[in-house]
DNA sequence: TATTGTTATACTCTATAACTATA
DNA sequence: TATAGTTATAGAGTATAACAATA
């Protein structure tokens, strides 16, 4: 347990004085039973709705490439690998922003797949070059067309396309510049 | 580990066959050293924008709410509770999308700081109504003037008012349709 | 000495099962 | 029996230190 509750048990909670049993005594009553809740200013919160986007839009994601099994940073990295063959491990990773320590699995995982291939470079051993293997080249072509056909394309039919671009970049402008 | 290195360790790479080594070869001399990599077609993916516009703002958050020492969660909790005063914690909890057994911690941190309290209900005494103290709904109150004052400025300042409540609602949009 | 890939490790978030006390 | 709160626990994602090989 990370928060500790040991810490929270040895504190008499203030609200057990007499001003406390008031204040409950007055909000019994409040709260309709069944109704729903009023988000309130949290509607107009960017974090909370940023957050809850990128919740479905993942999602949503994940049953668009269910028959690949991609994840959104799978398909990050070998995107990414494709459009630069011959960067190696921390060059990708740090692109995306993963750890180079993280990075390692997520290779071990696409390698094994045959997706991706390490290959120590003749300039420097240390290095380990990064390509896609003819099955990552095909997976990924199919990726896109899913990506397109399914999890685009139900973007566009919600926003229209004007707005998905004007969504895009508004974004783009916030993970970069804010 | 998550990933089985053992599994991949077990089979060959197939990167590793006469054309593997051929492709190995051509790739050597691509990647231009120094320079930055080219995102592609990743700059245009909804969501990695997402995601990395995501974290921008809650590290922008969690700095303009340092002295109340508040994550977005936090926050979005507190708000919750003074909007809809006299619900219980699964009500508060399942509105946020968090689920129960994880919003006990929260709530354990936030009552030992004095800023939320748990009253047993009198009408059904398995639930605790949450309400917020008065050092809650203070710290509350300042938080608000934080975020507007330091967060949501920011944001106007970058987009722009009209843009940034479009950019809000395309958001809820997505949040709630997608 | 510095860097690449790696291991070990820890902390946060999230998810599920099961317990208790109430209903 | 069903529900509210809780505990324990497991899994992802993310973070830092340190090591071996190489520069």
């Amino acid at each position: 347990m990370t928060v500790s509750r040991a810490a929270e048990k040895s504190s008499e909670k203030p609200a057990d004085s007499a001003k406390g049993r008031k204040d409950a005594a007055e909000v019994q009553g409040q709260g309709a039973a069944g109704e729903a809740l009023q988000l309130g200013e949290l509607s107009e919160q960017l974090g909370y709705v940023l957050k809850r986007a990128q919740l479905k839009v993942f999602e949503n994601f994940l049953r668009c490439m269910a028959s690949l099994q991609l994840t959104p940073a799978q398909f990050s990295v070998l995107l990414l690998v494709e459009k630069n063959p011959g960067r190696n491990q921390t060059e990708i990773a740090s692109t995306l922003g993963i750890l180079r320590p993280n990075f390692v699995a997520m290779l071990d995982n696409l390698e094994s797949r045959d997706l991706c291939a390490r290959i120590r470079s003749t300039n420097d051993r240390r290095s380990h070059i990064l390509v896609l293997t003819d099955k990552g080249k095909a997976v990924l072509a199919r990726a896109k067309k899913l990506v397109a056909t399914k999890h685009e394309a139900r973007l566009n039919e919600l926003l229209g396309q004007a707005n998905r671009e004007a969504l895009i970049a508004m974004l783009a402008k916030v993970a970069s510049e804010f």
